[in-house]
DNA sequence: GGGCCATATTCCACAAGGGAAGATGGACGC
DNA sequence: GCGTCCATCTTCCCTTGTGGAATATGGCCC
């Protein structure tokens, strides 16, 4: 007995995770090294598919392991560039057919909200307006990039990812105005001094 | 040489990591067992600051090592009702302090459609319409609890939480309905068949 | 031709997720 | 009252993801 945690049937093709596939995806448009995949991602995809240094290169070995990708030769300072195997190809092709899971969110500063009445309503409100800078940079950002995408030739899904981009960071926007009111006519119920039955 | 990775200097208060720290502020409101504390968190919070079982588990016999939670004696089934202790509540009160950090998104969907060349548009748009279903129902569910929440005595900070709940699902689907317009417009450039050059 | 900085890769520890295994109280039939 | 079976809870283990420091070196500048 526990012999569990087995692959349960046979799998011609190996399976990926979400990482895994995004490094071939990318692989599709020619050979690249670890550090120029980071930098593509990180440019475009990366703010709704983070994928950091130290998993790009460990997933890139487990793929090579794999025969999903084939290391090329060394170039200087230890560049390998790996370009995508008929194997990796495949792979790709049969993961992305799969529907996507569903999106997860980590919002620490929401967290902090749930529980701001631990908060003085003067940090809270710090805090808040913080995101508010870090939103607008974003959202400034993301227009730029939309207008050089939108010149040079279209591109209408990677348009789309930014256009969500967009609209959530608006939204985001939004709802900081919202509360922002909300915090002022809502002063604490509790005092200052944490005072508990 | 290669010692690093120690704690810089002389830490007081035990260092939490958000997961830890939520735990510890549920438990503001009275004893609660892991399974509790899971139920509370997956009822509100949780969509934006998911925690796991295993992870809740885990992190409850951390914090009850370092004294931040204690035991209370094991009901039945092996129910265990943790309590904020002293060192706890200091804690927790310094955690919050902190600015929290920026948010992160992991959307399986961004990628598929980053990719969308590999993939058939009938496909595509089948990962959309689920998409958009998907959101629907979660912004029905927040606005029934929203009203649940109002009628029974006001909680300001938890609503702001559901208001941006609201308010990103609103945006998704204004999203998901621009984007489908995009998609018929924008029949895919390459072949059915996957030709490369 | 030597020092330094930006580029790249590797390593390690910790955080978080996912799901199966185990354990048992209590409901229900008889 | 006695077994059995299900829903509830907890534990365990493996994988995935994050963060940052160590290492290495090509190429620039003097």
């Amino acid at each position: 007995m526990a012999q569990a945690n087995l692959p349960k049937g046979n799998v011609n093709v190996s399976k990926l995770n979400g990482t895994q596939a995004s490094l071939l995806g990318f692989l599709h448009e020619g050979p690249r090294t670890g550090w120029e995949l980071l930098e593509e991602i990180s440019s475009g995809l990366g703010r709704f598919w983070n994928v950091t240094q130290s998993h790009a290169y460990r997933e890139l070995k487990v793929l090579e392991e794999k025969g999903l990708v084939a290391a090329g030769q060394r170039g200087p300072r230890e560049r390998c560039p790996f370009s995508l195997t008929e194997k990796g190809r495949k792979a790709f092709a049969q993961w992305i057919q799969e529907e996507p899971g569903p999106e997860q969110i980590r919002f620490p500063l929401l967290v902090s909200l749930w529980f701001g009445e631990h908060l003085s309503p003067r940090r809270l409100a710090r805090f808040l307006n913080s995101q508010r800078q870090v939103r607008q940079e974003r959202l400034a950002q993301y227009r730029k990039a939309q207008d050089s995408l939108r010149s040079s030739g279209e591109h209408p899904r990677r348009d789309a990812v930014l256009r969500f981009g967009i609209l959530y960071e608006e939204a985001m926007l939004r709802w900081l105005e919202e509360i922002r009111d909300t915090a002022k006519h809502q002063p604490p119920t509790r005092r200052r001094i944490p005072r508990r039955r």
